[in-house]
Order: structure tokens, then C-alpha cells, then sequence
DNA sequence: AGGTGCGCCTGGAGGC
DNA sequence: TGCCTCCAGGCGCACC
């Protein structure tokens, strides 16, 4: 389940196997994913080089000569694979193929098909639907800057996080691990928040994001690097998926609670609920 | 208008 | 063993 630091894991090993190579085929296995892909895919990436690989958010985007942008969005269990050699056998799960202009193969695996893809015209990237209403990357600015979208609103604060208007990348698990870390309940009121909690909270959000990254990201079920190699950051988490288990700082059982559908895991001791 | 909840998908886990 | 239900969750959208 990609959240920023596995984008950002994946997209820096794209960005080794597929900078300075040019795309020599594009087979689409299905209409689209999520939703349809544009017309002239295929054709619009077709030939081209490939220019740099950055992320926004949880979108990869490919940087194509000729000024065109290929977006994608790994959705839920979205993989993009890296092969060099044959494949024997295609993964009934496979929907894109490139081939690249060293022989070597570029795979798109997702079995639920919650990811997304698009061609961009690189001008206009800042428009694009997908990217224009995004908020702050939590690694690229201090904690005044999401501040306002803290304070403003009475939403609980773990929701308010994992809203990529306020600010991008930070999904359930990490949401979940920051919020321990700064000890702060996930129900607390996004604007109970003192400016001193929201600081301590946002380095903590920063913290487990820098150190997934270093970690090559978290592999629960599906997420592998595009080397297919697994992530270990799973191996750190203090809260997530620990219900029922004791709390490392005070043996306090783990709790958890659904919020707006999802999972929630925070150590009732350390974070205690406000009154 | 801000906040909530559902639907999209499949596979794995757990209950009976 | 097999069938059923639940859960995972990013994101857009319908709805209150």
C-alpha cells in the first residue's frame, strides 16, 4: 500500500533503470485502469526518451523528450517492475508493458486496479487535474507552512493529515505512527492542536517518512521496489497493525478504532484522549 | 461549504 | 476442504 516513501522509493529506482533510455514499445493489456487511459497512449510514449523521473505526492512522473509527462499513480497494489531478460510467464495481473531500447522491460502489475495513468503535456503539469489542488510535500517545507490548514478546521487530526490538500503523501500506516510518536490521539480535534503540538507532530511526520525511505519503504502484501526487491520499514512500526499487542513504551495494549473507514492504531496510555 | 461515507477492485485471512 | 464474510486503502464523488 504505496504511500510517499515507497512512491518515493520506487521512483528513485525507475529513475536509475530508465533515465537516458527511450521507449521502443507499448503494449496496453486493457483499456485503462482506474479510469480509461487517454486516447494515443500507447503512441504518445511510443519512441520517446526518457528525461527524469520525479514524484509528487504519491504520483510517479516520468519526464518524457518532446515535453510530455507520463503520470502514474500506483493506486492501492500498483508495481512497476524492472526486468532485464525474458519473463516466462505474464502475470494475469499485468495491464502495461514497455520495452525499452536496451531490451530490458517495464512491466505495470496491479491485481486491484485502483492505480491511474495519464500523458501530460509537461507545461501544463501544474494543472493537471490530478496535481493541481495538492497541498504542501511534508519534505520540502516546515510546519508553519501546513500550520493554517491545522487550526482551521475541527476535523479529527488524523484525517485532517492524510488529506492531501493540507499536505501530500502521508497515508494510514504512517498517519497512524506519527501520531504515536508525537502522542497525540488520532480523534483530537485537528484545530486542539497548540502550534507547539502541531510542530512536534509534523517533525514526527517527517521523522518515520525520512526513516521508511531509508527503510526502501514498508511491504506489506503487495508493495515491491521496481527491482522487486521487498521494503523492511514494516519491521518498525511501534502502533500499526499492533492491536492488542503491549506498547513498546509502556506495555499499554495497543488500540484500535475505525475513523471515516479506516483503521486506526494508537497506545491509549501514551496518547491519551482529549478531554 | 465542510464533513462523512461509499464504491471501485482482488486476494488473503479467518470462521464455521 | 470449501464457502462465506470481512478487510486492506487512495481517491473521487454523492450526499447530508
Amino acid at each position: 500500500m504505496p504511500e510517499l516513501p515507497e512512491v518515493e522509493t520506487v521512483a528513485r529506482g525507475l529513475a536509475t533503470q530508465l533515465v537516458g533510455r527511450r521507449i521502443q514499445s507499448a503494449l496496453l493489456r486493457r483499456d485503462g485502469l482506474r479510469y480509461p487511459f487517454p486516447t494515443g497512449f500507447a503512441e504518445g510514449l511510443v519512441s520517446r526518451e526518457v528525461k527524469r523521473i520525479t514524484r509528487r505526492a504519491k504520483y510517479i512522473l516520468v519526464a518524457l523528450e518532446g515535453e510530455k509527462t507520463w503520470i502514474t499513480h500506483l493506486g492501492m497494489s500498483g508495481k512497476l517492475l524492472y526486468y532485464q531478460g525474458k519473463i516466462e510467464s505474464v502475470d494475469k495481473h499485468e495491464h502495461v508493458r514497455l520495452t525499452l531500447d536496451n531490451g530490458a522491460i517495464l512491466a505495470y502489475i496491479d491485481p486491484r486496479r485502483f492505480g491511474a495513468m495519464d500523458l501530460a503535456n509537461t507545461a501544463d503539469l501544474q494543472a493537471h487535474r490530478w496535481l493541481s489542488r495538492l497541498g504542501p510535500e511534508p519534505l520540502e517545507v516546515g510546519a508553519d507552512a501546513v500550520w493554517p490548514g491545522i487550526s482551521a478546521s475541527s476535523t479529527p487530526i488524523k484525517q485532517r493529515i492524510m488529506d492531501a490538500e493540507v499536505v501530500v503523501g502521508v497515508g494510514n500506516i504512517y498517519a497512524s505512527e506519527a501520531l504515536f510518536r508525537a502522542g497525540i490521539h488520532p480523534l483530537s480535534p485537528s484545530s486542539s492542536l497548540t502550534e507547539k503540538q502541531w510542530s512536534i507532530l509534523f517533525s514526527a511526520i517527517q521523522d518515520v517518512l525520512k526513516e521508511a525511505i531509508i527503510s526502501g519503504g514498508s511491504t506489506l502484501r503487495d508493495y515491491v521496489r521496481s527491482s522487486g526487491d521487498v521494503g523492511y520499514f514494516q519491521h518498525r512500526f511501534r502502533v500499526y497493525g499492533r492491536d492488542s499487542k503491549a506498547c513498546g513504551q509502556c506495555s499499554t495494549p495497543i488500540a484500535k478504532l475505525t475513523q471515516a473507514g479506516r483503521s486506526s492504531f494508537y497506545c491509549p496510555s501514551c496518547q491519551p484522549k482529549i478531554s
